[in-house]
This record gives structure tokens, sequence and C-alpha cells, in this order.
DNA sequence: GTGGTCTAGACCACA
DNA sequence: GTGGTCTAGACCACG
């Protein structure tokens, strides 16, 4: 299996998100969308943090993050590398977690006073033509 | 015009927003729905302090968030009241945040692989039935 | 709800497992037998770190991980306290989990030539006496 | 006395446990059931390392590792051969590491929320059936 | 070379 | 005061 090259991720400052959460969120969805596939390998800890010109333990810490979520598997020694996918979480927990997104969600629209219309269509518009692993 | 009832107002301690942050989107809320209308007055800081069991400052902190953004107006010596219908925030802040919101919930539903479909169709539904104010 | 005493936390310095894993399977363990209740305070992490006398960011970690894990809650500028039990994880992650477990236990007991009947009546007794939760 | 056949042993990727653990517990498991008779020969270090694809340093760091734990004897110029049964750690050790090893088990039945008598259950079922050599 | 852990010290948001 | 994040630098086990 291939490493995967520069992986293109950027951490822009002015997100409101943690270094370590855009790390995460950046990944996440790139393994959402194929782009990283399973058994890839990811690029070292010190070799994106100097990448992205952070320190390693940040790099570290959003590793440990997606590897106790389960999207990576740590060979020791090695590396990192794309898991296979797997429903980790119980039916309730994600039905929970999603609650918590949609309420936070709804609640920055109604701040905004978007239109619902337009909250709607864009959220389609931005799930769509994401491409996502099958889940086993 | 009355002033408000006990207004509903429950803090969730098993919610992972920050008391004052519950504060800020339950007022809101009410008043986008209508609940709370145009010119009522609110509790004052030290009764929904005390009301809600929490520290007085946290309940000023929400209602100065709440006056920032143009939802509530202070009459000095009177109290506080639903404000007219205004756009406090610039184009540009407006989409950056709607634009942060839908990431956040994007990412969010990619890490619990949520089908898009099942996501729109859940964030359609919320929004529907809520009644908006028109903005100025 | 009661901040906990002293939470009689001992780190072993000849114990194989990292100080951070002790304090998460100290405190799990006091929260599965009940003598940690639902709700109570934890000790803040600073203060636990001097008690310990070690690292406030050992501490940190560890709490991170029994939050992450839903042991414990976070109320921001408050501290953390007991969550209510519940099923985080789906049965096949737990039966793999599990099933880790055996393995790495029954490797253990054939590496050190232990007694099968041993190594049960070992487990059956360090098992019975832990009250457990009703998981929710 | 035969060499061994292929020795069957898999490098599971993802297996959490280190390729050199992997190998040790494998061999380990395989000589205390009898699959791996006294006497027999093991691959050598180049054959085994290139039948698994891996680093003959990691199969000779679990050959050494097997060696001074008294499960294999070197005959110079020969190779390795399954030893004759014997106790080679000291009682205290043995219970240190018994110890050691039933802690984490309990931590992760706790962790996991399984019910002790189905933990019992399950490491009885599963260490009956396993053939144990006679200790010296 | 790889990831994992710990320490030290700083800054932030929240109550 | 509380927890959360980031940086910096060290040491360890594994391959």
């Amino acid at each position: 299996m291939p490493r995967t090259q520069a992986l293109m991720l950027e951490i822009a400052t002015g997100d409101a998100r943690p270094i370590s959460r855009q790390i995460v969120d950046g990944i996440r969805m790139r393994i959402a969308t194929g782009e990283l596939a399973l058994g890839m390998q990811l690029p070292s800890v010190r070799g994106l943090a100097q990448q992205l010109g952070i320190n390693p333990n940040t790099v570290a810490k959003a590793y440990a993050e997606l590897t106790a979520e389960g999207w990576l598997e740590s060979r020791q020694g090695l590396g990192l590398f794309v898991a296979p996918p797997r429903q980790r979480l119980s039916a309730e927990e994600r039905s929970k977690r999603f609650d918590e997104a949609v309420t936070r969600f709804v609640h920055e629209v109604v701040a905004l006073d978007v239109a619902p219309d337009e909250a709607v269509a864009r959220i389609d518009s931005e799930l769509q033509g994401l491409a996502f692993r099958k889940s086993a």
C-alpha cells in the first residue's frame, strides 16, 4: 500500500476550530470520501507536523483521537494506517450525537436568521457528492 | 406590554453547551418563534439567575450577548425588552458564521456516518414549523 | 452533590501501565462499583495532579479519555462530574474488544503456565463483590 | 525429529499487539498445546521472516524472548528447537505477571460493562480444551 | 525511522 | 477558580 502523498491538509488560523480538530475533521472527511483508501499509510506525526508548521504533539493528539474512533489503526514502529470501516457506536449514542448536531445547527440558523430553505439547500448541496464508505 | 412570566427556560446539566450559551439559544429561539413577542419585558438578571439556580454573572453575560446581537434592547432603569427585528451582522459576518455552522454539521454527519438524505430530511423537518421574524 | 473526598487513588511506579492509564482504570472502577456516584464532582485537574505528584496534563489526558468514553461529563468552568450510565459502544465493538481482552489474558496464562482452574477461580473471585452500575 | 512445516502463523495487521508479540504468543501457544512437540525444530529466522513478510530482526527478537523464557533452546549451528518443560520464572515473577494480567482483564471487563458471569464463563471455556505441558 | 507517554509552562473560554 | 488547547523538549518501545 502506498503512503499518502502530501495530504493536502490546510490549517486555517481564522478557523474557530482548534488545530487538532481541523486535522481530525480533514482526515476523517478524506477517509469517508475514499480519498484515503483502506490500508493507506498516513503521514508520520513528525512529518505532518513539519508540513503544517505545528507541534508534533498536536498531530499526535489528532491521530490518537482518530485511532480511538476507529478510523485509523496503529502498527507499532511502522506507522498509522486507514482502518477497515466499522460501526463503533451504539444506535442510541449515534442518535444522541446526531440530535445534538441538529440542535446546534438549527440554533445557529435561527441566530443568523437564515431562511430555512436556504439552510436545507446548502446542507443538501454539501452532502451530495460525498462518496461514503460502506460500513461493515 | 406584559412582563414575561416564568420564562420556561431549563438548564440541562448533561448539555455540552456552556450555561450562558443555553440561555442565549433558548431566548433567541423563543423570540424567533414569537413566543417572546416584540416589546415584552424579560426577567431581571437576578430573578432569572435565582430561578435557574445559576450565577447572575452568567445571566448578565447572556443578556449582553443578546443585546449586542440586537435581539434585546435595554431601557435605562426599566429593564430589558424584546427589540424590533433588525439586521445587525454584516453580510460577510453572517456568511462566515453560516459557513462554519454548515461545515461543523457536515463533519458531524460524516463522523457519525449518517445518511445524507436522513440528515437533510431532519434539518428540513426541524426548521419547518418555526415561525421566523421578518428581517429589517 | 458533594465533591469527592481525597479519592484514594495511588500511582504505582512499578506498574507496567502508564500513569494516565492507572488513573483511567482507577476512576472507572470506582464509578462502576458506585464508590463514585452519579453526579458527584471529581477532583480538579490541578488538585489531583498535585495530590498524586504528577503533571496536570497527565490528569487532563486521563479525564479527557473518561469523558470521551462517557463516564464523565464536563461542565464548563465548573468541573467534571460522573455522567449517567449509557451503552456507548455497539454490540459488535464490545464483542471485539472483549475477544481481544480474553485472548490477551489466555496468552498470558499459557505463558506463565498457570493452571486453568486457578486462573478461572481468580477471575471469578476478583469480579465477584464488584457492584456494577445498571446500564440505562 | 522433523523440522516444523510451514508453521501456520499469521500476522494480523488489525491486531493491536506488536508483531513480535504475535509471534511469541503464537509459538508459545502451539508449544503449550503440543502442536509443536518437544525437540521439533523451528523455521529459521530468515525463513520465517520471509514467510510472514516481516523484518528478520523482529523474528530474531521473538525467538530470543522465547529462548530466554525457556520455551526454545538453541543448538549451535543447527538451529532452534522446542525445549523440555521447565520453570524459568521465579514464583514472585510469575505471581506478579499473573496479577497484572488479572488486573488488566478485570479492568477491561469493567470498562466494557461485561457481566462477571459471562466473563468467567468465557475464560473457563477458552482455557478448557487447551492441553498444558506439565511443569518441571 | 515509527508512535506513545510524560513533563513544563503558557494562553484561552467559562462561571 | 474550572477544563481545553498548544508548544517545547525529553524518553521509551517497536521494527
